[in-house]
DNA sequence: ATCAAAAAAGCAAACGTTTGCGTAAAAAAT
DNA sequence: ATTTTTTACGCAAACGTTTGCTTTTTTGAT
């Protein structure tokens, strides 16, 4: 920043005092007089000066910057995240970096590697689906930097989480199609080595089995990548099936709208034919027809929780408080892809 | 940063050599031998040696940080924007600090500051619907700063831009609608202060009167957020109007969904009774049925433009470059919610 | 061997703050 | 009036790099 930036020397200088004096001034610290408080501000309003972070952050041995990891930013879920943590971020005086790591392992590396030499405060991350191993994250636990995972974490790894409860979600939006009359439900999978994707298949296996129903592999379909092409792929598969399913529950709302829409195309009634359910409550799932039954997965929530946690932890590094892990409640949005609930006898 | 990290003085007291000397061979300078400067990385690789960035844009006085200022993260035009960036900052070496505006004014002035305190070494921004005087961005003409405004820029600050033709983009729209066959075509428009919007009307005049049609103030509709609401909105007003139109053209994608989905519930059929057109190309308008006919508003090429710009003027300070201004070309998709252009004779 | 030139490395001052400790002046207590 | 306390401020060393300049060492030419 070349433009003769005015310094705290500059000032000081100027009134004939001391740079400790300046900056304490400026700190409003009591050991410094009132009235020489007074006119030290009113002199830096009048040059015009502005602090030097860079400066103040090396001196201090702390930035307040909170490192942002996400696969994706254009991703809504994560945008939304991202919003929440930023909201939280700005009023507590913390500046916001991100990071796209495009789910690649590789670049989720080097960005942990810039984020250390950045002096980061804080991390904030939700795991590539390449990641397996998480050792690289490791490094901020000896340098005492906070970490929180979002949504996909990390088991293997000391660090707090905020996430939903994904097992349960599942297993909600499953009842709920068989409440409405589906007996054979397929799951449009996400990638298993991903918890909360292995969760969510799960949580359907459970409501299946708590229903006496039976589970059939052949109705689990993986979309790897969670797009709308995979959701139509699989949906093409799913219906082409002998015994064809009469729901369909998705692992998120791209699969749900690509697999709506092949459906549609085959001239099968949704939900009569077939139910569809989502994950996410992406805003598009108003706009699909019909409208889509899915689960609100807060994410202006997770990432406002976790820029709270993390602030927190940040600022009462001292006590070195124990990770922590914030389950979010979620919410089955009822929309028209799936039956009304039939009431039980 | 506790946690004892490992500095250039570790590296030279090791090895005894002096901390310039580290400094050089970690920088591969020419002026330090091959085999000290292979010691040296070495030795940095066994202690697990990271520069500290904070120190080196101390002394360098300059940071890699690029200050990204958007009205919301979770708009997908803008979350698209900052994926461009991002893509480019990482590949050049740049980090990326986000802050929104929400489109409020004195959010904007704030944010400012802070990025002048954070001594960013440039900014994007596009600008909050709020704002009329842009003077506070006017402190970074005397940093020398660059600063890249992309959509909604200020034209009273010299500062380099980088927009869509809104005024062809809407007049090829609305020719497009005419071309199908409309004959009355509204316009839901944006907040006319900000000038892509008022680009937007006039192009859409413009567009009128070629084709000596009338401009009929009674057919445009102000949806101020452009929020699907507002849309939804203002397709009510049009359609109960005696003289219905038979097309709309619409500010942005959420206008266009919100009318649509009036229209649908008014038994009212796109586009054989009224055609729908928007702007933007969001992700929705391939969702939405019928399929939105709409601009392509390249916003992930925004962002990337944007940001080579901005390194470019970073990098090449000195010469002081003159601010410019590059126009996106954009693209007309046509889809399900226009009609077939008739081949004229 | 002698000297100039080139190569390799060191010195020390900066960058703009913050902060522990020390000191002078003012106020309060004796 | 003297001592003690309080108040207000200054000194100087950090924080971890970078960099202009100087010094030493090596190399090559004579």
């Amino acid at each position: 920043m070349p433009g003769s930036r005015v310094t705290i020397k500059d000032l000081a200088k100027r009134m004939n005092l001391s740079v400790s004096t300046i900056s304490r001034a400026l700190h409003n610290n009591p050991s410094i007089g009132e009235k020489t408080t007074r006119e030290v501000w009113k002199l830096a309003e009048q040059l015009g000066y502005f602090p030097n972070s860079v400066a103040s952050n090396l001196r201090r041995r702390k930035t307040n910057m909170i490192g942002v990891i996400v696969p994706r930013i254009d991703i809504a879920f994560h945008s939304h995240v991202i919003s929440g943590v930023e909201e939280i971020a700005y009023k507590m005086g913390y500046n916001v970096t991100i990071y796209q790591s495009r789910d690649s392992y590789e670049r989720e590396v080097a960005i942990t590697t810039i984020l250390q030499t950045n002096m980061v405060a804080g991390i904030i991350a939700c795991l590539a689906l390449e990641t397996r191993d998480c050792s690289h994250f490791a490094r901020f636990n000896n340098l005492k930097v906070p970490l929180v995972f979002y949504d996909r974490v990390s088991n293997e790894l000391e660090a707090s989480k905020v996430i939903i409860d994904d097992f349960d979600a599942a297993s909600r939006v499953t009842q709920h199609l068989i409440n409405t009359g589906c007996r054979r439900i397929a799951h449009i999978a996400g990638c298993q080595t991903t918890s909360i994707f292995a969760d969510r298949l799960e949580g359907y296996k459970a409501a299946l089995q708590r229903n006496n129903l039976p589970f059939d592999p052949n109705l689990v379909c993986c979309a790897n990548d969670l797009s709308y092409e995979e959701g139509a792929r699989c949906a093409r598969k799913l219906i082409r099936l002998a015994a064809m399913p009469d729901g369909i529950f998705c692992a998120n709302d791209y699969t749900a709208i690509g697999a709506i829409q092949v459906i549609k195309k085959a001239n099968l009634k949704i939900p009569d034919d077939i139910a569809v359910a989502g994950f996410s409550n992406y805003p598009v799932s108003t706009i699909i027809e019909p409208a889509l039954t899915t689960i609100d997965d807060r994410a202006a929530e997770m990432g406002k929780t976790a820029a709270r946690m993390l602030i927190r932890q940040i600022e009462e590094r001292d006590v070195n408080i124990a990770s922590e892990t914030i389950v979010l409640r979620t919410d089955l949005i009822v929309r028209d892809s799936t039956g009304k609930e039939k009431v039980n006898a």
